[in-house]
DNA sequence: GTTTTTGATATCCTGAAGATATCATTCAGG
DNA sequence: CCTGAATGATATCTTCAGGATATCAAAAAC
């Protein structure tokens, strides 16, 4: 028995009229007389009384339409729902992103978009640093990541969302915070630094240490602490000053003021990472609508 | 997309593993796979993923099968069922029976066999005279029926369940009721007779005048009443005697007294009626049944 | 009685499902 | 790092079920 039998039995107990079953099947009367009574010797018992030049179904029949409808209904329910989530209409997204990130108006942009055209994936946000993006990332528990500069396994791709300057943190009581002017990473290197541990896992700190250790500059560390709103509150306590990207000049905190640094190549960057291949059509379609938030 | 192709897939699901999905199919490997992919290509989405020598469930792969194996359940299922029907193992089976047909224990005892055998059929009694099994017959209202002898038209078929003597009915007070003897018709026509009107389209009626017919008797009617239970009130009554078949002999009333009827063809039988052709399994079981009931 | 309708039957053909052989990739183990 | 086993994909051929065409048979309509 297969669906085709039962869709050849429900027109033929629709329309009680072999012809037009056939017609209606878009094929001829004779393999549909045959189909039908071959599944009716499967299934070891007349669904229709053919007599008087009048097709009736049996009290099996009767059942069987029933059954048969419902199974049919089943089946193109479920084609649908794969259907659906392969173009990405439906199914899951599963997005990974840093603290700094909401805090661009990209992200929230791209997601009131994403959400409007596919509104029946089930989207889901989850806030990890860098680092605790990359394996959730190679095993599949997310499909994108959004984070800052890391070294990724070859398994992974990238591309930059957003290129910010970087800036300085310092206390407005501090002697650095007397002023808006711009400040050499030198200047800010003579101040004790508050920034992340390498236990955050976050991508900044290694660009922090290189932009550093190109000028031949080890600034002294007072404390290391997990995420950035400790860094800027730490600074608002007036332990030392600290180097961020420019997104978090979004958080205002009392006592801390940010002055923008002189060096070129003192930036940061967001990425959007993915797995090198199997992109959901999700994640297609995520990606397809960032790229137009970033062009528009 | 056929049930096959959701067998195969729920084996692959299984198995995690074409080749031993093969196997259990009983087909080869190459097969599989291609079938596996244009089922991916039909629904328009990956529902398995191919990597480092590992096949996993996609996302759409585990909501797919889900539904998969409902759809073949319920398939199973409608299979079932109409096979049982087609068995005669479940369904209906609707038999028609006169009056007098459970005051012997040919009937009785075969409807106990039959549930006992049949526990799943559903079965349905329907108390009619002769004459009204028969257009219910005739219709397919009606799959069995058990009644008096009467003239049948072609498209049913009858044999002979039960013969039995008739038996003169009498009032106990009365002159005939004075003994227990055998009596003969021409004795019995002397009296008044109390007897089925036309409208009670039983077979009896034709019976009666055929008998008395044949020996130049014409007994005085009094009464015409629609039904045996009536006959016999009217008898205990004083009003008239009548004519039954010895089964009715099961029923005692007061002042009613059976008599045994000397004359050789003063007989009636009970007849298994049925369509022709079209004879349900259930009712072919029946039938089986009743004529164990009769040889045993 | 003739014609029309309609499902069944007979026969042939096509295409999809399956088999066999082979390839490509990956992982295990030395 | 190399080799071999494991495993899914690909290529090609074969078979048979499903379908088409032609025809028949029975019943109903005129």
């Amino acid at each position: 028995m297969e669906l085709r039998t039962l869709r050849y039995f429900v027109a033929v107990a629709e329309e009680l009229h072999f012809s037009r079953a056939a017609a209606r099947l878009g094929i001829s009367q004779p393999p549909l007389s045959q189909q039908i009574k071959a599944l009716e010797e499967e299934l070891g018992g007349r669904l229709l009384v053919r007599t008087n030049r009048r097709v009736a179904l049996t009290a099996a029949g009767e059942l069987f339409l029933d059954e048969a409808r419902e199974v049919l209904a089943r089946a193109e329910r479920a084609s649908r729902l794969v259907s659906r989530i392969g173009r990405g209409e439906s199914g899951q997204l599963r997005i990974g992103f840093t603290t700094s990130v909401p805090l661009t108006p990209l992200l929230p942009r791209t997601l009131t978009h994403y959400r409007q055209r596919y509104p029946d994936v089930d989207l889901r946000m989850h806030e990890l640093n860098s680092q605790r993006q990359i394996n959730p990332l190679l095993e599949g528990d997310l499909d994108i990541g959004i984070m800052r500069p890391a070294t990724l396994p070859p398994e992974l791709s990238a591309f930059t969302l957003i290129r910010e300057p970087l800036v300085a943190v310092v206390n407005a009581q501090s002697e650095l915070g007397a002023s808006d002017t711009p400040l050499s990473l030198a200047e800010l290197a003579t101040q004790p630094f508050v920034y992340f541990s390498p236990a955050a896992g976050t991508g900044l700190l290694d660009q922090f240490n290189v932009l550093f250790a190109q000028r031949g500059l080890t600034p002294r560390l007072v404390q290391e602490v997990g995420g950035p709103n400790t860094i800027i509150s730490l600074v608002a306590s007036g332990l030392g000053v600290s180097l961020l990207p420019e997104s978090f000049r979004h958080i205002h905190i009392d006592n801390v003021r940010y002055r923008p640094i002189s060096d070129a190549d003192a930036r940061s960057e967001v990425w959007l990472t993915h797995p090198r291949h199997h992109l959901t059509p999700q994640a297609q379609h995520f990606i397809q609508i960032v790229c137009e938030a970033i062009a528009g």
